[in-house]
DNA sequence: TTGATTTATTGAACTTGTTCAATGTTTTTA
DNA sequence: TAAAAACATTGAACAAGTTCAATAAATCAA
């Protein structure tokens, strides 16, 4: 099973302590379009992708959709600020494709803080290399022009690239997709 | 003391548990202009700054500089990806002002942990509200002008944006310091 | 306190990316 | 399977931001 293999890749854990952990969460499908939270909802879960793609992203005030991360099979996610402070969300989560999600709720992920000592390092960790991503991301982002943010993207995830659309992925790099239009031609006469 | 502070605010600990935590600690002075870390060198610190104020920051390959962050008193400096995973740093880090530093080694980090539980959470609490505000600036990023980024800066950091120079506000923003400028003389025909 | 260095401002020409509108293509849905 | 909706491409006019070079002002070091 996808998750304990996720788990195990961060943290040891006894075969009981894994099984204990694992059965806090509640598996919930997502069809494609359908939403897994909204702007506005306090987030009550912390999900993991076992099947299919989600995309989480938000509205400016102009209405323009910002991509904050796509998220695939063995992926985490949640609106982590609303999660821990339980406040409204400022964000969407959305399946791109028919998704299953295993969910564990607040209570439940306290509830191992406080029982399985070793899930409190699990999060450190985990919430350590994702911390480190956006780091670069930032960096990228002040320094990278859209040509090479999306050469980029296409080299660090060419699996996923073939799931996603040009207007999602624009949204990601924080660019229009007309102009992403521009460059994949750009690209394409070059080679 | 600052740093006894800062910690309360995300755990409780007993007076014994600070105290053995915060006697991990080795103060460190660096005087203006000179440098914490280095690309290259391995971070083998996490640091809290009890005084003065650094910034941590990239070359481009074109040697452009990007700010990642500034860090006055109160904050904590480290290159995080370097220092778990014992690799050579992207970063600098550099005092703007006389500084006073404290750094905890790697090993006496990883002490505390299996000796102090609650040092596990107090970090994991840490890198989640980072983990938060580095999310916000993506969004930020991608989604606001230069402009209203600026203003943004100026109203969030008030304090800390008089202790910086143009130069230093225009490598944080991700834009050439001449185009502050520019836009620092339309908001003030402004008001 | 002067000379050197860093910092800030400005303008002109340029590059990068946006916006809008039109058109064709692909995918979805009924 | 036809109609509707979403997606991708293109061009033209525009806006945002860079680069370079010149100049003035502020700060630092000896």
């Amino acid at each position: 099973m996808l998750l304990r293999q996720n788990i195990s890749k961060h943290i040891d854990l006894s075969d009981k302590e894994l099984d204990d952990f694992c059965n806090l969460f509640q598996n919930k499908s997502v069809n494609k379009k359908d939403f897994l939270l909204r702007e506005g909802e306090v987030c009550n879960f912390e999900g993991f992708v076992s099947k299919g793609l989600l995309r989480v992203y938000h509205l400016d005030n102009k209405g323009v959709e910002q991509v904050l991360y796509f998220a695939q099979e063995n992926w985490w996610i949640a609106d982590i600020d609303s999660f821990t402070n339980e406040k409204p969300s400022r964000l969407y989560i959305q399946a791109i494709e028919d998704s299953e999600v295993l969910l564990i709720s607040k209570k439940n992920k306290e509830f191992s803080y406080s029982h399985i000592p070793k899930i409190e390092k699990l999060f450190r960790v985990m919430t350590q290399k994702t911390h480190i991503a956006l780091q670069r991301r930032i960096l990228d982002n002040l320094s990278k022009t859209a040509d090479q943010r999306y050469l980029d993207f296409i080299e660090k995830y060419p699996k996923l690239f073939q799931r996603l659309t040009n207007v999602q992925i624009a949204a990601y790099l924080g660019i229009s997709h007309e102009f992403l239009s521009k460059i994949r031609r750009k690209i394409s006469s070059k080679k």
